[in-house]
DNA sequence: AAGAACTCCGCAATCGTTTGCGGAATTGTT
DNA sequence: AACAATTCCGCAAACGATTGCGGAGTTCTT
């Protein structure tokens, strides 16, 4: 069976075509009668509209295209679910691409959404994307991106961030406000600069109170492991560990399991996160919430406001708060 | 600025829109200079073609469906990943969709995938799909379902599945051969068919050789913990827990910790599972791999298979195999 | 009763491509 | 030199919808 389309249905009824487009949406131009007998048939024929076809006459997509690094990740699929309720409350649809991290692909997604003709376009950069003018061209194009989490340099963009530096703090302050003497710090990249600004706000708090602090860098989980045992072996093991993301969470957790510390009488631990991997363990780790999904709201928000004209070419933050669990 | 369309460069050029059409897909009709002018001006002029005129024309989206019930789960993830992999190397674009576990949003998914005239539509249905006839409509309008996971009871319809009696089978297998004797066996809604199709494959092997087994059904990781901790204060404690699922796994996880049992000199536990959480542990857990990704891969295959016409309308399976962990 | 005002519908252009067909200009064949 | 074969390009029709405009028929006005 063929697809049913309005000039089906414009012959079966002997209408024209342009009675049967306007019956279905409910035009005042058309009588009842002709309304209840193309949506009767529209109905029964099974009809849905081409979708390329509505999209090439009113050029107006309704659709807005979303790139992150990968959508398995605790962070991203929050912010993904976010930016998805709300495409469903207003209607548009949301195209989900991913880099993989990889600069090539990134360039091959923002052409898909270009050949697409999304709406607007929410991006997360990888960290080797150092020419953004691919971006920047669909600005030129009247079509708004919204950069999230790795979010460009350059001012003249509209960025929605998590609030990197309290997030930082927060944790140092609740490191200083239990007592805390001395510190396993793992940061992550150091060629981030989220890893730059957390580190900044972090250290400057608990130099402040003379809190002592050994200072590392993990890429993945595996180095957090190895570099948490590696500081657990030690003759003077430090009393608390902070981590800057989830993945180093995992690493460390792995190391303190292993070597059979008891949380948190033996060892404190506490993380920045989005708040489903602290929940895994007993007891839940303390965490500062860096919220993706009110990061996709925010966003979403945002875009809301290109579309209708009011460019707010800014950074939006979201707030962190301190979620207590009982590991510090 | 305007996006830049065949029209454009004809005019600029001087020739025709159809010319231009044919040099950029360097048809040989075109000569060699007209080429190179075209190319060079849609480069410089940043053309991009308008897909939804694309598909129009050609009525050939060089797009998949597929519905899964969230992103946010490291089954589907690794499933998606798998697909967007063959579609970038087969020249497909991939529509994700979530159901989020609601009927009337896969109802609407469907829609939008018919809307979008998707070439094929991979789909797994929610628990409380009952009713799969919008999507066997699809079939009527030649567009290609591969359901996946959880997939109708029907015959007449493609499927791939992780071997799912295999699974608890092997499972079943290695806590005999370590001579466990007491068993807490977690498994998830008994509604769902995959658990009846576990249930019965392992309680098979455990009754054959005497092990006994406390079973138990879990809906979600909260419940797990509940089961897992009441389990634990019995006076005769089980000496090994199965865990269906990674959900029922991090539950019966956290028990285990507040219980500060070590594993697996005072517990073993073994698990199916996609792989992720079994590594966040230490000892990492022994599990059964379904791997979702090989879900993905397979999947893919047989809806290639359907597109070049060979309809396959049956049931394939991707195998299960033990990783074996320190937990058991 | 005759013009005004409505009701209801169809014509045809348009969005941006693709592609079958035909034809002018060039080249090759005897 | 006459004819055939190539080479290269343009015309125009589709794909399936939306929408401004105009017009036939009906009802309302005075």
């Amino acid at each position: 069976m063929t697809n049913t389309t309005l000039k089906k249905i414009s012959e079966v009824l002997g209408i024209s075509i342009s009675t049967v487009s306007r019956a279905l949406k409910n035009h005042p131009d058309i009588s009842t009668k002709t309304k209840q007998k193309v949506v009767e048939l529209a109905q029964t024929l099974d009809y849905e509209p081409n979708a390329n076809a509505v999209n090439l006459r009113t050029s107006n997509s309704k659709l807005f295209g979303v790139i992150v690094p990968s959508v398995s990740s605790y962070f991203y699929d929050s912010f993904i679910a976010a930016l998805e309720e709300e495409c469903r409350n207003n209607d548009y649809r949301l195209m989900i691409l991913q880099s993989g991290d990889d600069p090539d692909i990134e360039l091959n997604n923002v052409k898909l959404c270009r050949q697409n003709r999304v709406t607007g376009l929410f991006a997360c950069l990888t960290p080797q994307t150092k020419d953004v003018h691919h971006f920047l061209k669909l600005n030129e194009l009247n079509i708004p991106v919204v950069f999230f989490d790795k979010v460009p340099d350059i001012a003249s963009c509209n960025k929605v961030c998590v609030a990197d530096t309290d997030a930082a703090s927060i944790a140092a302050r609740a490191i200083r406000n239990k007592n805390k003497k001395n510190v396993l710090a793992i940061f992550g990249s150091k060629e981030l600069s989220i890893t730059k600004k957390r580190l900044e706000a972090f250290s400057k708090i608990l130099n402040k109170n003379e809190v002592n602090f050994d200072l590392q860098f993990a890429l993945n989980n595996d180095q957090a492991q190895k570099i948490t045992e590696e500081a657990l072996q030690k003759k003077n093991p430090p009393d608390t560990i902070f981590c800057m993301s989830d993945e180093i969470l995992i690493g460390a957790m792995k190391a303190i399991q292993e070597a059979n510390l008891s949380i948190p009488s033996e060892i404190g631990i506490i993380a920045i996160s989005n708040g489903f991997f602290p929940k895994l363990y007993y007891p839940e780790i303390t965490y500062v919430e860096t919220s993706a999904y009110k990061l996709g709201k925010l966003a979403f928000t945002g875009m809301m406001a290109c579309v209708a004209g009011t460019h707010f070419t800014q950074e939006l933050t979201v707030q962190s708060l301190l979620i207590e669990g009982g590991s510090l």
